[in-house]
DNA sequence: GATCCGTGGCC
DNA sequence: TGGCCAAGGAT
């Protein structure tokens, strides 16, 4: 393959380029968790907490999680419910079940032995071309690129690529650029120096040139096109839910939660019980109808909602009214939910949506 | 290729 | 305060 927009990677005294971007990387890391050992496992694990999720956030996650779930077997062989609680709060829940299946894979498949071959790693849920390329160079020494966005910036900085790193399609240009950059004889502190440079001194909007120890090798800098750089169309067409929940009570204080569906948003997590309003009724009488209708229960709600909680996602946001409601002890079973008493309510694994209403429900109710 | 999938920090 | 952003992957 051709790549036109690498037309400067030439201009790159590479060699260089590796010593001033490793000597730094060696001087400047920071001291995380993951850099204690190359067990792949725990790197495995890092990478995808890593995702969309910023350092800071992850760190606490990560010691709980291995602490929890130290090697594969440990994980393989937790239950599903255990491994959600552990991930409550951290976002893309999806990310932790595909782990969770990937690794009981490796389990059964791999004698517990991560793979190391692009093949077979690119092959395990939830592991991607980033993902791959960051498990072969950091826990196996393997010249592979593991190109995020902290990568696609520096690199489109250093290099002046313009192309548009919004679009999929790009990221096999500077997966092709590192191929060509990388240290053969470092991949890992290379690739995980790159991330850094992005994370400590490349930034989005406020890069600190004047400490960047990769300056003189940078086509932007030297073309006054940093901030100009990378190029990342915007997109985002936010949809709004409107919803109404209940937090309904018995005498013995217990309150009714549900699990949400094994696939789409928030999957498997538990919530209150709760539907999507139309829009033109009663919040509070479209509830009702929904508890009757889902639960078969006549519950009369207070008449005022307790709380209005606006949530935001990524992709949409939630409006949600909230109301309490008294119901009787025996109330008759449904599919996927509970009658749990309200201490116990916290040893499952909610969204922070819901955590939300869960505090405020108690706050206002003590 | 476009959309779905979470959350919290930042300015 | 609200839009933007962060070590992506699946569909």
């Amino acid at each position: 393959m051709n790549f036109p927009s690498l037309n400067n990677i030439e201009k790159v005294n590479t060699a260089q380029f590796q010593r001033d971007l490793l000597n730094w990387y060696e001087e400047e890391k920071r001291d995380l968790p993951w850099r204690k050992d190359q067990d792949p496992y725990k790197i495995w694990v890092s990478e995808i907490m890593l995702q969309q999720t910023r350092v800071d956030t992850v760190i606490p996650y990560f010691e709980r999680f291995i602490d929890q779930f130290p090697t594969i077997e440990t994980l393989a062989e937790a239950e599903e419910e255990a491994v959600l609680k552990a991930w409550e709060g951290l976002g893309y829940y999806s990310r932790v079940r595909n782990l969770q299946a990937a690794v009981r894979e490796v389990h059964e498949q791999y004698g517990g032995q991560v793979p190391n071959t692009k093949e077979e790693i690119s092959s395990l849920k939830g592991v991607g071309p980033y993902t791959s390329g960051a498990i072969l160079s950091i826990a196996y020494g393997i010249a592979e690129p593991a190109v995020d966005g902290n990568v696609m910036r520096v690199i489109s900085r250093i290099l002046s690529i313009w192309e548009d790193i919004a679009k999929a399609s790009s990221r096999k240009v500077f997966e092709e650029a590192i191929r060509q950059m990388i240290s053969k004889e470092d991949p890992s502190s290379f690739n995980q120096a790159l991330m850094e440079l992005g994370a400590l001194i490349c930034t989005p909007t406020s890069p600190s040139c004047l400490l960047c120890p990769v300056r003189e090798h940078c086509g932007a800098f030297h073309e006054g096109a940093v901030l100009e750089l990378p190029v990342k169309t915007k997109k985002k067409n936010m949809r709004h839910v409107h919803l109404a929940a209940a937090v309904l009570t018995t005498e013995k204080d217990e309150v009714i939660i549900q699990k949400r569906p094994e696939s789409g948003l928030l999957a498997n997590l538990w919530e209150f019980p709760n539907t999507e309003l139309s829009g033109m009724g009663n919040p509070k009488v479209e509830l009702e109808l929904f508890l009757k209708n889902e639960y078969g229960l006549d519950v009369s709600l207070e008449p005022e909602s307790f709380a209005k909680i606006q949530h935001v996602f990524s992709h949409l946001t939630w409006d949600i009214d909230v109301y309490k409601g008294s119901i009787p002890a025996d109330r008759p079973q449904k599919e996927r939910s509970l009658l749990v008493q309200a201490g116990e309510v916290e040893e499952y694994a909610f969204s922070v949506s819901h955590q939300k209403i869960w505090k405020k429900a108690r706050g206002g109710k003590k």
